[in-house]
Parts: C-alpha cells; structure tokens; sequence
RNA sequence: CGGGGUGUAGCGCAGUCGGUUUAGCGCGCAUGGUUUGGGACCAUGAGGUCGGCGGUUCAAGUCCGCCCACCCCGACCA
C-alpha cells in the first residue's frame, strides 16, 4: 500500500484523552477512530493488524481440530431466559425490540446460541467432541470503559466452545486449548501468565485467564516466585494465620467507650487484631446477612459473593444496619438470630476473641465459635494480599497488576443441562454434553502486544502481527532515479509475497523516518539518491539500531525470514 | 451510580476577574517558491453554532441554571 493514499495520518500529539500507552501509540499511528465511549472503529492500519491477530488465532486452533462457523450477533432473549444469564447480565447487556416487538440482545457472548445450535445437530456420542469457534463482534455495556481498547463495549472477540461425552475427554480438550493458547501468545510477542481464575456465580469447575503483567491493568494476581502458584485476586486462597487454642474462658461484656474500628479495639485490649473479630453488614439481593471474618482479614466479595450465588452485593447502608437493630461500631454475630450468618473459616483457628457486643461502647471478650454465636456457613471469603502465606508451600506470596488477554473455562453441564444439549452414550442413556468455553478478546489482544512491543519512538511489531512486513522510505522522492528504483523494488517486493508499505509521499527524510519508527513494522528499506549511486538498498530492522547496505539482488534472501511460519 | 476533571479550528492549547472592531497561538491542511539522510524555511490562504439549551445583562467564550459528551479514580464487570 502506498503511504500517501493510506487513510488515517500519524500525529504529533495525542488526543489529551489517552492515557494508556497501546491508545496513544493507536491513535498516534491512525489504527483507530472513538466513535463513542468504548466503541472504536479500525482505520486501515488497525484493520490489518486485526486481522494478522485473528490469522494467528485461526492458525492454531485450527490445528486442533477448531471448526470456525459465525454466529448471529442478533440472540433473541428467550434463550438468556432459559439459563437465566438475561438477569445476571443485567444492565450489561444490549437489549432491543423487533417490529413485532419481539425481545433480543446484541450478544455479549454466545454460549446459550452455541449449545442450542449443537443441541440440535448432535445426537449421539459419535458426534463428540467439538471444538467449535467463531471470531464474533460482542456488545457489553460496561458501566466504565477504558483504557482505549483495553475495556470497551463492543469489541471482537474469538469465542471457542468445546463439546465432549466425559470428563476424561473435557480435560483432554481443555489441555489443548491452553497449548493452543499458549502458542497464540508467543506469536503474539507475548509473555503471558496462566493464573487460576475466579469461575463466576455460573459455576463450573476449572477456570484459568492469561493475563499479561501490566502496571495499569485492571486485575491483580496474586503469585507465589517460589512454587510457582498464581491466581487472580478473585479467586486466590493463601495459608492463615493459624492461632493457638488457649483455655476457653467465660464470656465477658467490657465497655470500650470510643472504640469501633478494629484498630481501636486491638489497641484498646493490647491484643493483635487476628485475636479480633470483624462482622460486616451486606446486602445480598436485597436480604440482609452477617458476616463474619477474623479482624487481620479482609472480605473478598467475589468469593462471598459465589457463595450466596446473589447478583447484587454490597455493604448495607448504615440506615440499613441501623434498621435491622445494629449498633455501628459494635456489631456482633453474638446472641443474634434471624438473620443469614456467613463466616470466614478464619475464626475456627483460634478462640477467645474479643467481638461487639451488639451494644453501644461495649465489646465482649471471650468469644468463642460455636459456643457463643452460630453461622449458617463457614467456608474462605477472605481477601488475599501480599504477604499473605502460599497455599501450596508456605512461601510469602506476591502480588502484580495484570491484564487479562484470555481464559480457558470448565463449564461442566451447566448450559447443556438448561438448554436440553444432550446425546445418547454407548449404553443408551441421554446425558448432558460436558463443555468448555474459551475467550480471547481480538482488540484488547492487539492493545497489549503493543504494550509490550514498543519503544519511546513507537511500535515495534512482532513480525506475526506486523499490518505490514515492509516499510520502504523512498527519500527525496522527486528525483526519478529515486522514485524509479523505489517503484521497482516495491514491485519486486509485493510479487514476492511481501506485504510492503511504501512511503511515496513528498516528505523530508526526518518526517518519514519518524513515521517508519512510529508505525514499527519489522523492516525498513531506504531507497534514496546516494543508495541509487552506489547501487544499493538500505536495510534496518525496527528491532534494531544497526543500518545494513544491501545489494538490490540480495534483498530477498534477507528478508526470507518474514515469509517463513 | 458516587468522587474528580475537561469541553474554544483536524490535533495540542491560550483567552474565561463581564466591555468596542475581525476570538488568538503552535502543529496539521491548501497554493506558490526555496529546500531534501532524523519531524526544514519563506510567502499567501482556507478552516470556529467557543459542547447544547435556557437565563441575567445595553453587552456573554467569559456570570448563573439545567443538560450532554469525553477522560481519570471507585462501584460494577461470563
């Protein structure tokens, strides 16, 4: 393609708007247009290297035996119905009305369609496994975009599902698609992390995301540097603290006049704040429950959250908690009833703690599980934070900021169940077909290879990824010795398969070298007055600073290594 | 949805304590000329509902009210 007719200009400066490193470089390239909050449209630039992520993706799951097929962004709604996901996605999802005022949603992601669409074409266990996946246009309106492509409301995605007879066969496919995944991020120019991942209110068993270390990413994983453990912040369990039992004594009411938090209590007994207990007032899809965790932790509300399997959680107002007959600052699960008591598993360790006293500017001291106060579960709800103990070998865990660029997903039965996505096995029994689902976001993808391939100048394109393979600067193009040398090897380029950008524009050496910089392709071949002299082609890897003369001959075989794999 | 911020030419910004006339600057863009190996120079020129609506006023980019858009933090996020 030549420079000049391309649409889309490079820039000096940036939109104030961006902030994110890949969304400057975006917009600073022409990849992208905002049409509004988290919707872009792609230039041409950006459209090439969309589609060089989307070869690679196909590539590999091809080789596993993928079949691609699209599906409808269109979904009438009767299906999220069915498996209830409509109310799950809530506000997220876009919805809309036919002329007949028939209910659909641009789809925010295609399991309901998939299983429907595979419970009508698979019979029996002959059939099985599927591997089936389409690279689909998603709509999700996220309550806060960002971060350029990062986090957006209508982006590509490629979905994969995966249909099997038994677990033997799901793990078998589930273990292909983290190979599958693994190769698409090193094409990429990716270093990603396999981290366990939070399964969401839906269930289901193993769940993993790749995530991409990246100071401004949106999750946090936690690590251990020793044994090699990770999980995201979500769904990461660590080592308690673990108290000694001391002899169990009485219940005793002591005031505390001033003294609510956890810090002032402690302080206050001279105890350290694991010898506390902390009760916290939620929410739960409008219900009001008690929860319980030792006072050196914190509540991850996503995994209380998947315990109550409620939608909405949140701490109650203090209205609400006033309302139900608490005292702030005193809380207490002690001599309580009525009301659903969640604790962390944390206070089963130890004994004697000291808790509100459900009075104001009184604590009790003494309190013991179950003796003095009931929970109707016991289970981990607490947060994990550096520092913390690894759950496999004790080592002190670490934590990072990370986005994630896919995940891998165990669903079991859940959607085959619902939507009747059944088979007759060998002994002539219908079950439900066992599947998986894996994601990879195109967009967001794009954004965090060129969060990890550039330099202060611009991209630099892994040569998979590259919109082109060739950038050729014809300099001082006005002098047709130049502009004829330049042509002739563009041609020469282009027959032998090479995708070439070809600055051909009226520009100064220093404009149009910035711009080869800006853009990153691999390489750079400059045709100008003094190579046409001396009968040669220069030749500089963006990777590199080295410049290399070439003679024109000689120009294929160097360049052979874009062409391979 | 809560907190913070921004909105003036394609982009980056100034002007905003109320005062005339043609709302400026840099980059970019157009035309002509001189240049040509790391973002050249000269000349001329095009380009604006000052986010929108309403109000106050003799007079509003500037003051007041409401709304909208966009960005950041949080909540939320299979």
């Amino acid at each position: 393609m030549r420079l000049s007719t391309m649409l889309g200009k490079t820039t000096r400066q940036v939109p104030a708007e961006a902030d994110t490193i890949s969304h400057q470089l975006m917009l600073k390239t022409g990849m992208i247009y905002q049409v509004a909050t988290g919707i872009y449209a792609y230039l041409p630039l950006g459209w090439r290297a969309i589609n060089k992520v989307c070869q690679v993706i196909r590539n590999e799951l091809d080789i596993i035996g993928g079949q691609e097929l699209s599906m409808s962004v269109l979904q009438p709604m009767e299906i999220w119905r069915k498996t209830g996901r409509d109310t799950a996605f809530g506000d997220n999802l876009f919805t809309l009305k036919d002329r007949r005022d028939r209910e659909f949603c641009l789809g925010p992601t295609h399991e309901e369609l998939i299983t429907t669409i595979v419970a009508s074409n698979v019979r029996s266990y002959r059939d099985l496994p599927l591997l089936l996946y389409q690279i689909q246009t998603k709509f999700r309106d996220e309550p806060r975009p960002r971060g350029g492509l990062i986090r957006v409301r209508e982006f590509d995605m490629m979905d994969l599902y995966s249909f099997d007879a038994d677990e033997e066969s799901l793990d078998k496919s589930y273990n292909s698609l983290v190979q599958a995944y693994k190769h698409i991020y090193a094409c990429c120019g990716l270093s990603t992390t396999m981290v366990e991942a939070d399964s969401g209110a839906i269930g289901g068993k193993d769940s993993h995301e790749f995530m991409l270390p990246l100071s401004t990413g949106e999750d946090e994983i936690i690590f251990c540097s020793e044994c090699g453990y990770s999980a995201n912040v979500e769904k990461a369990e660590s080592t308690k603290l673990k108290l000694r039992k001391e002899q169990t004594l009485p219940l005793q009411e002591i005031a505390t006049p001033g003294k609510k938090t956890i810090e002032e209590v402690a302080d206050f007994f001279k105890v350290s704040k694991e010898h506390t207990i902390k009760t916290l007032v939620y929410s739960a899809d409008d219900e009001i429950i008690l929860v319980v965790i030792r006072g050196d932790l914190d509540i991850n509300e996503i995994k209380l959250k998947n315990s109550l399997k409620c939608h909405n959680l949140r701490l109650a107002s203090d209205e609400e908690t006033i309302a139900q007959g608490f005292i702030v600052g005193a809380i207490s699960p002690v001599g309580i009833s009525g009301i659903k008591v969640i604790s962390d598993d944390s206070i089963t360790s130890g004994n004697n703690y000291i808790a509100g006293a459900n009075k104001a500017e009184y604590h009790f001291k003494n309190v013991n599980y179950p003796r003095d106060f009931h929970a109707d579960t016991i289970l981990d709800i607490a947060a994990v934070k550096a520092g913390h103990k690894c759950p496999k070998c004790g080592e002190k865990l670490q934590s990072q900021k990370g986005i994630e660029v896919g995940h891998t997903f165990k669903l079991g039965t859940v959607f085959s169940e619902k939507l009747d996505a059944k088979y007759l096995d060998k002994d002539g029994t219908r079950k439900p077909i066992l599947m998986g689902c894996y994601g990879i976001g195109i967009g967001r993808l794009l954004a965090a290879i060129i969060e990890q391939n550039h330099d202060d100048k611009g991209i630099i394109w892994p040569i998979n990824i590259a919109p082109f393979q060739v950038h050729l600067c014809a300099l001082t193009i006005t002098d047709q010795q130049v502009q004829k040398a330049a042509e002739e090897l563009y041609q020469r380029l282009i027959v032998a398969g090479l995708d070439v950008l070809y600055d051909d524009r009226q520009e100064s050496a220093g404009i149009k070298f910035n711009d080869a910089d800006l853009l990153g392709m691999p390489v750079r071949l400059t045709i100008s007055p003094r190579t046409v002299k001396a009968n040669q082609i220069e030749l500089k890897w963006r990777s590199s600073d080295k410049i290399h003369l070439i003679a024109p001959d000689d120009i294929a075989k160097q360049l052979e290594v874009l062409t391979e794999g």
